[in-house]
DNA sequence: TAAAAAATTTAGACTAGTCTAAATTTTATT
DNA sequence: AATAAAATTTAGACTAGTCTAAATTTTTTA
């Protein structure tokens, strides 16, 4: 049968708060992430198991399956793709997409996903930076770095953001920080860790360190 | 409050059985269209009359209040401007955009719908002849004949279709009708009331009433 | 390593939407 | 107008997803 939309989200929420590494995900970090009660939670987690969809052991945690992780990918697809779709062809800005894209990620149809991806012209990133898996469920995680871990003199390009926040990305459409912007550190404050940066060779901007663990960049 | 899914169907539907002249549209009718029960119906008719969505008097069928018919319509036009988007972006035939849509109509957020409209260079009719609401909630119904109702001899203009199922619009396809087309009526029998049709002053096509009954034409 | 604290699960309950079976009201037929 | 048939509503129950409060298990700390 198929998955509910809410049972959707959560295997998103155990994927993205599994990590990379693919560990274990607590019934507290999941009722946080869900806005939902811890009982909740548990509830719901015996259903997911029950469906082969995660590893659960009371107390233990919880993992996604293979299943689990093949299903909560074509979430994320889905989520970024639409996403594209509404920056690049609908004109929103990157700031306004992420809440509309949470209820277009699970309208179901398969063909609708490759006929979007498609038309979009398979595109590999979100308007976020973040890698859209293919169709076959592959999802390659760039290794970029945070702009915080920058040393002093260094040029890197910024990929991506963290903090997926309206109003962040507010904030830094207000800096002339966007995705693609080359990034050179002049100089950092021991203090609180703010720093100056100059942009694309441009304009000098003072940065929190609040606001450089929330940029993803390259370096080289 | 927001209208739930279910709402909403319930909604769209007692408009479509309400037809141009705003009728009341009886419990059994909804079963039918919502395929659930009687029973179910009335626990949902007392809600939506709860809400101030529809007129409702026990035993006495509904009709939509004035708000009940502007979200209505706000629903029908999300859903024909998504399946223009279907049809016109993504390259889905027009037989398969409907359940797609179904699922589409019900994504919230008025900015999106705009921008969508706007993208589309806001259509007025959408794949199936089916006319769009403008953004205010206006919407114009143009008073379409019936293939049936065509004398011999007559020239006409094909706008539209009364049946939307897949089967039936893929008939019309094999049979080289789609909008836009003239039709002439060249002969009627009797008998089963079925008629050869001259195509777009082409090919001569035969077709039962079954399928003349659907086919909504512009008599001049 | 025993007690305290934190995390998690269980118990019992609520809402939305649905169902079947029974009761009621309306409509159609004698 | 009385009765039969059809339509509709009510009663009681079920599932998904959620909640609070209480019980249990794990982890931390003394
Ligand atoms: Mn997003
Ligand atoms: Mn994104
Ligand atoms: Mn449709
Ligand atoms: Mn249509």
């Amino acid at each position: 049968m198929q998955n509910s939309f809410t049972e959707e989200n959560y295997l998103k929420i155990i994927h993205a708060l599994s990590g990379r590494d693919g560990g274990e995900v607590s019934t507290n970090a999941l009722a946080e992430s869900t806005a939902t009660r811890a009982a909740s939670v548990t509830d719901m987690l015996r259903k997911l198991a029950e469906k082969g969809l995660i590893n659960y052991k009371k107390y233990q945690g919880v993992t996604l399956t293979e299943l689990g992780e093949k299903v909560a990918i074509k979430v994320i697809r889905k989520h970024r793709l639409w996403e594209v779709f509404l920056v690049e062809k609908l004109g929103f800005g990157w700031d306004e997409v992420h809440d509309i894209a949470e209820e277009l990620e699970h309208i179901p149809s398969e063909i609708l996903v490759e006929k979007l991806d498609a038309f979009l012209g398979h595109p590999r990133f979100d308007p976020h930076g973040d890698p859209i898996p293919d169709a076959k469920g592959n999802l390659m995680e760039p290794d970029y770095g945070v702009l915080t871990d920058v040393q002093l003199g260094e040029k890197v390009r910024m990929m991506g953001v963290l903090d997926h926040a309206p109003s962040f990305l507010q904030h830094l459409d207000r800096s002339g920080l966007t995705l693609g912007s080359l990034i050179e550190v002049k100089e950092i404050n021991e203090y609180d860790r703010s720093a100056s940066v100059q942009i694309d060779g441009g304009p000098t901007l003072f940065i929190s360190l609040e606001v450089s663990k929330n940029v993803l960049v390259q370096r080289r």
